[in-house]
DNA sequence: TTGAAAGCGCTAACAC
DNA sequence: GTGTTAGCGCTTTCAA
């Protein structure tokens, strides 16, 4: 089958491909009995608009790129559905982009991403190098950034304020004389495990004391729960336990019942990321609900703002709330 | 800052801009004075070759266009991970579309990847409609199909032989006198649930029995777990119980263990599609280990091989094994 | 080895 | 209302 072109439906409709591209494009100049002409024609031939072509006349691709780690957590996965439900909406169409652990081929996914001309880009992840956003910015690409704030001028971003969900959780545990706080290291998110351990810093801070309580996983471990197990036979019982993601959370769970720790009356559990998991675990996990979906949904509203309101988008960081959902790892 | 263009470039270095072609091509017949001053020009200008007019010449975009479910599991992420490391290699892009429970914009999207103009498209679904394949085959795109076994001569398939495994397995069970087996349904998978059935049902037939242990799960049972932990009340306890999911597993995990029933004792209890999870669970849930990764991973090489060999490829239907893993839940 | 020019398929002034 | 035509940025013969 050959290609058909617009020039084809043009001849078969009898009329010039000026026309053809109006009635494509839903001008509404074109006379009635015209369009029906050309529409049957467009039919008949089983014409598609080539995509391409429309981009390059138009300088635009209603394509943008959207940059993730790799790792693919139920998180991410919620992201990706926020952002293509909002971008469906919009007609954008979406290219996907993974980061790999460790290879640095951040510049390589940018100088696609430029080449590619897409529109715009959003781009989650938890390491992120300011000096790659300038590439991108250097070439008038419009950014939005989940997960971290962003200061720039030029960049939008959609965040969850951790450092303040950790520092208000510690506070409200503090008060409660719960004083021996430990959060534990994620490998995969450091950037989200210093904000963490900022705000608890600053709620210890804040009640005349420091915080020590980060446990750091030996490189040697190969998973949270093969060294907790070895930790927990050496050190102190904590007050509450705090982990990032529901993996981790379930690890400490196992560790204590196997150790006989009783949670939530030893010791309580909170787990930041929720997760279905959580709530299947026994006993349930008690953990923040942060609106995954929301911050792809809502960075790919802020994206198409940018993209269309020629003047500055007002409001360029956005920070969604969490909420917490008492299960019962704690009291 | 102004767009660079190949004139641009071809400009400042001096040169036609076919000169420039040919090096960012990397043609062999360019002089090397002449190529160091274009590179030289290129680096000086920030010169990035426009992918949309290279794709417009070239009538190839090098972009595949990836249909994969909304509802993100692991899973589907993992064969994401398989296909964009494989897409990595040869250069290729993903465009992301996901169809969404109910809805049938199956059409939409097909609409839109024939208008993107990609060179190929990978589809994972569970709900896999014949027709709108023949959409796509008419406009001449290459297509893998994970998951569903195809026996179209134009699709290639990638997929797990679910039905031999369930029959393997229950065969497995029956000669150990375990005849009691019960298949949990899981409504987002239909056609893989229907898959195991059919594997379940000829087992028992070989065996001279026939199989009746599906359970589905009425309508107004918003998650296994509330379903369950009513059936279990009014049913006789099966022999092994296999569920799809880990997180169906788990429920039955729940409820047995609130109900008093044993796993692996009292009850066996198997998960297809095995996870992380279900060695986080206690006890640990046995499982198969479906290649996820490299079903994602094995499709896209196959779809780089249909787009490149001009003869038609040999073998278009891949199989992939599974391995079984043994944990505590099952004897 | 390099350049000129004809497309690739479409859009958007500008004419008529 | 509709047609003509000049791009959009690049590749690729065909000549030189």
């Amino acid at each position: 089958m050959k290609r058909i072109t617009i020039y084809d439906v043009a001849k078969e409709a009898d009329v010039s491909l000026a026309t053809v591209s109006r009635v494509i494009n839903g001008s509404d100049v074109v006379r009635e009995d015209t369009r029906v002409k050309v529409q049957e024609a467009i039919e008949k031939l089983g014409y598609k608009p080539n995509a391409i072509a429309q981009g390059l006349a138009l300088q635009k691709t209603t394509t943008i790129a959207l940059i993730v780690p790799e790792a693919s957590y139920f998180y991410t996965g919620q992201i990706i559905n926020g952002l293509i439900d909002v971008a469906k909406i919009y007609k954008y169409n979406i290219m996907l982009h993974t980061t790999t652990e460790g290879i640095t081929e951040m510049n390589d996914i940018i100088e696609n991403v430029i080449k590619s001309r897409v529109d715009g880009v959003v781009i989650f992840n938890d390491k992120l190098n300011k000096e790659e956003l300038n590439q991108l910015t250097t070439y008038q690409i419009p950014i939005v950034v989940i997960g971290n704030r962003m200061s720039d001028e030029t960049v939008g971003s959609v965040y969850v304020d951790y450092a303040k969900l950790a520092c208000d959780y510690a506070n409200e545990c503090i008060r409660n004389g719960k004083t021996d706080i430990a959060l534990i290291e994620d490998r995969k998110n450091p950037a989200m495990i210093k904000q963490l351990r900022d705000g608890l810093s600053r709620a210890f801070k804040e009640n005349g004391m420091e915080f020590s309580g980060y446990i750091e996983i030996p490189k040697e471990y190969r998973s949270s729960y093969l060294f907790l197990k070895e930790y927990v036979k050496t050190n102190p019982r904590k007050d509450v336990v705090i982990t990032y993601r529901d993996s981790q959370a379930m690890a400490v769970l196992n560790v204590a019942k196997e150790e006989g720790v009783d949670i939530p009356n030893d010791m309580e559990l909170v787990c930041i990321l929720d997760s279905k998991y959580n709530s299947m675990a026994r006993p349930q996990i008690s953990g923040f609900k942060i609106p995954d979906y929301d911050l792809g949904a809502v960075a790919m509203r802020l994206l198409t703002k940018m993209l269309t309101d020629e003047n500055d988008v007002v409001d360029k960081e956005i920070e969604l709330s969490y909420i917490f959902t008492p299960r019962q790892s704690t009291k």
